[in-house]
RNA sequence: CGAGGUGUAGCGCAGUUUGGUAGCGCGUUUGGUUCGGGACCAAAAGGCCGCGGGUUCGAAUCCCGCCACUUCGACCA
């Protein structure tokens, strides 16, 4: 069956393994998933890009809708009096704020921010809309970008402008909120390992890396292939600080005032990010199939000879009915070699060729992108085989992450250990609970905690924190992060 | 924000040390031959040399300032 196994490739793109760094940064420029804006640390997503986007919004949407929430639109200016409601929010969103002052020739009474993040005019709404326990749970998400003056940028990862998702509920007690906090963080974590093929660690963040006045921030964090952590969601419970902030309350069946609860959750363009960093390899990007925005490309060889691009035609009719995100490359200006190294370095699951001599056995010559094997199957019944062959290689992609990942997860018992761990991947280590054993690891060994497994007990491993020695409460993830 | 690097044709780069007609490869256009791992031949088009000042008879090249990108830090949900 397997004929050619010559694996010869060309890349432009600088070798993975000798600097990660600058290979993000040659794929995504050359796979023409963004491109640099005028403006400083903003990029313009390209139509690659948006398509890997506009799957990943498909699969989001569609489980938050399961949940109840719907989907709303706020305005981007959030004026300045309703940003400084809430202290511990303002302070830690102050820095990277964008202004806007003056509309037209006028300059502005009141100065208007461009939104990072949305919870203040939510808030300042669901003051209005909330009167009796009737009305909740209002639960609403809005798909926008929002701006953060970042010092640094690198696309996707973290730019000025981003898009992402902000979900927004409001609850009756704190047991509602905090369920609903939970259940997103496991949408985002099924879309993530069964969609996206990103194996993640989900747990609770420590309050030194909690988000701007949330009361807990739970989170999934994704090893990249340079074994650093890259923090792909979130999911925030406010308790009642915003409610109190906002006077957010509601008239209890007891005919009682009471606080609302609240949340927050939001994944964002950087999960695209995350693929890239998680999947590619020399050859340039791997995509999962269940986002890949051409799941397999057909490739007519010598389309000048008879029948094959009849046949190429035929496939593809066939293919798209079936429901395949599928392309033919009959592009006559490229040869052959060219599209086999341009699909590759696009991370197209699958690649079809089929040539004079493909037609003579009624055959197509199929390339698998993640494990770069060559064989052939009967194009007869084609369809069938290309839906299980996709699933598998969905499925290769997590397994071989997570292997990955797992190998690179270590478990610590002391300093030393601990920041030969961080160089290489994740550490697991027991942790005290105290910011500075959390700033002593940041000062030495430039790691942060990442977040803190729910079922503890199935991870502990003794009891002394491994930087100070004292009595652990918790087991902690620590790493090296984006 | 700190330290380094880079900015010259669509892309990748040489030229800058030592000032003197702006070059190479790829790509693009036209025509032809090709087509199973980045094809070949021929002809052609394509430049505010990042931006602004200065020195000079003359600046891609020297000096000053700025901007952008990039790498490593700092910062950052």
């Amino acid at each position: 069956m397997a004929k050619d196994q010559k694996q010869e490739f060309v890349t432009h793109i600088t070798p993975r393994s000798e600097d990660f760094s600058q290979w993000y940064t040659d794929v995504i420029k050359q796979t023409e998933l963004c491109d640099y804006a005028p403006v400083r640390g903003c990029m313009i997503i390209r139509p690659y890009g948006y398509a890997i986007w506009e799957r990943i919004q498909a699969e989001m949407d569609k489980r938050f809708k399961e949940t109840g929430a719907e989907n709303v639109y706020f305005p981007m200016l959030i004026p300045e009096s309703l940003l400084l409601k809430e202290a511990e929010h303002v302070e830690g969103f102050a820095p990277e704020v964008a202004w806007v002052t003056q509309g037209g020739t006028e300059k502005l009474q009141e100065r208007l921010a461009v939104r990072p993040t949305s919870e203040t005019i939510f808030c300042s709404m669901y003051s209005k809309w909330v009167q009796t326990w009737r009305d909740l749970p209002m639960m609403y998400n809005q798909w926008c970008s929002v701006m953060r003056w970042e010092k640094a940028t690198r696309p996707f990862l973290r730019t000025s402008e981003f898009l992402w998702q902000e979900g927004h509920t409001i609850h009756a007690t704190a047991e509602e909120a905090e369920e609903e906090t939970l259940k997103m963080l496991e949408v985002y974590r099924e879309v993530a390992e069964d969609v996206l093929a990103l194996p993640v660690y989900v747990g609770q963040k420590s309050d030194k890396e909690k988000f701007a006045g949330a009361r807990a921030t739970y989170s999934m964090e994704a090893m990249m292939q340079d074994g650093k952590a890259l923090q792909a969601g979130t999911s925030h419970n406010f308790g009642t600080n915003f409610a109190e902030a906002f006077d957010i309350q509601y008239q209890s069946k007891e005919g009682k005032l009471e606080y609302v609860h609240e949340t927050s959750w939001g994944v964002s363009t950087r999960l695209i990010g995350a693929i890239i960093m998680t999947h590619g390899d020399e050859r340039g990007l791997r995509l999962p199939p269940k986002i890949a925005p051409i799941q397999a490309v057909i490739l007519p060889i010598a389309a000048h000879k008879g029948g094959v691009l009849e046949a190429c035609g035929k496939l593809y009719d066939e293919l798209k009915a079936a429901g395949y995100r599928v392309k033919l490359d009959d592009r006559d200006t490229v040869s052959p070699g060219f599209k086999f190294n341009d699909w590759e370095l696009k991370g197209v699951p699958v690649r079809l060729e089929i040539g004079p001599r493909d037609l003579e056995n009624g055959v197509a010559t199929v390339f698998r992108r993640d494990t770069l094997e060559k064989f052939t199957l009967p194009l007869e019944g084609l369809s069938g085989k290309l839906g299980e062959l996709l699933d598998e290689i969905q499925k290769g992609l997590y397994e071989q992450a997570k292997a990955f990942r797992d190998e690179r997860t270590v478990q610590v018992n002391d300093m030393d250990e601990l920041g030969k761990a961080v160089e290489n991947g994740f550490a697991r280590a027991m942790w005290c609970g105290n910011r500075a054993c959390e700033d002593e690891i940041k000062d030495k060994f430039n790691a942060s905690s990442r977040n803190m497994p729910f079922d503890q007990e199935k991870f502990r491993f003794g009891d002394k924190c491994v930087c100070c020695g004292k009595k652990a409460e918790k087991v902690m993830y620590f790493a090296k992060a984006y």
